[in-house]
DNA sequence: CCTGGCATGTAATCGGTTACATGATTGA
DNA sequence: TCAATCATGTAACCGATTACATGCCAGG
């Protein structure tokens, strides 16, 4: 995953590990936390693989640029392009990539992941109703008010990301508040 | 983490393993997954530091039920009216057991989760703004509409939490949708 | 009979954090 | 001068996943 991220922040054009850091926790930082210890084995990594380049500097502070290769940017767009398997956090991580993406791909792709919310959204709707249907038969609903209330957190959450989803894939102006 | 949903878990009676993880991937599943290769080994761990005990049946199935003891309780009672350090997911797998708490201890926490939150937001909208502002100045702005998207996700986000922490603070009614 | 669910457990491995070590530069 | 920020890196450790191993029981 990190290293998807290495080399589509380089996409951008060629960065130090530190400032890489800093693009990542002001952008993608707020579903994805990269330390110093994951960063740079992940950035050697990367490099042993032929996927990107580093160039030392001379300025005296040791910093080192590194450098998306076409390899590194195949790479990136094949997994950009490719199929997510579980964790929600990388659907956004990845959106977060699409302005690199055609019109047809991102489409197909977003249709994807609202299937599966809207599968899921279901699922939580069931479990929604069986849960009522419970606290209805017992004396003292209300001692589970907390438990459920975050069933609807969740419903929440995947309605906020629906329509999200839904916003984003109609290219439509998105205006928060 | 794990123990303290386990401990959690166990408030409401005696469980197998078996059991715990099911009653776990249909309440805070939404947010936390536990595999058995995670589970078995921290049962045998909170087993070892006395917090719960195991009753061995002799149904063949080679079933095993855990117990909470007193100790159990008060480790559990004690790490939820503590305070939540990092993770997002802590504080909804917190606020899932809160029918335990009482009503200050509560009122307090939710008030911290709040407080934390809209510092959040606002961090949030300012990032927002700056980048506005960026994109005005630039010749293709659409180039950047999925970057941005996901910053209006974020806001979405931590908006739909906001809303439903002060909801959830004054006990209404949650009515989805 | 045989599949799917019940039931427990271990070992290899992985991705990541935390803490540490080092040192340069900049600006109050 | 001193704190903050820039800048890179390693090692111990940790929590968890994945895959595997084992075996029982119920229902179609």
């Amino acid at each position: 995953m990190l290293e998807y991220i290495l080399l589509g922040m380089l996409m951008e054009g060629t960065m130090s590990g530190y400032d890489l850091k800093k693009t990542i926790d002001s952008s993608v930082g707020i579903f994805y936390k990269a330390s110093f210890g994951s960063l740079y084995p992940a950035l050697k990594r990367l490099t042993d693989k032929g996927l990107i380049s580093l160039t030392e500097t001379d300025n005296s502070k040791n910093k080192k640029l590194y450098t998306l290769l076409p390899g590194g940017q195949e790479a990136f767009l094949t997994w950009l392009a490719g199929p997510s398997q579980g964790a929600r956090n990388e659907q956004l991580i990845r959106i977060f990539f699409f302005d690199y993406l055609d019109e047809e791909t991102r489409q197909r792709l977003l249709g994807e992941y609202l299937f599966k919310l809207e599968q899921e959204l279901r699922t939580l709707e069931a479990v929604k109703s069986i849960v009522a249907g419970e606290l209805a038969e017992i004396p003292n609903p209300e001692d589970y008010y907390y438990r459920v209330s975050v069933l609807t957190y969740g419903l929440n959450h995947f309605e906020m990301e629906k329509q999200w989803l839904k916003a984003i894939k109609e290219r439509k102006n998105l205006n928060h508040e």
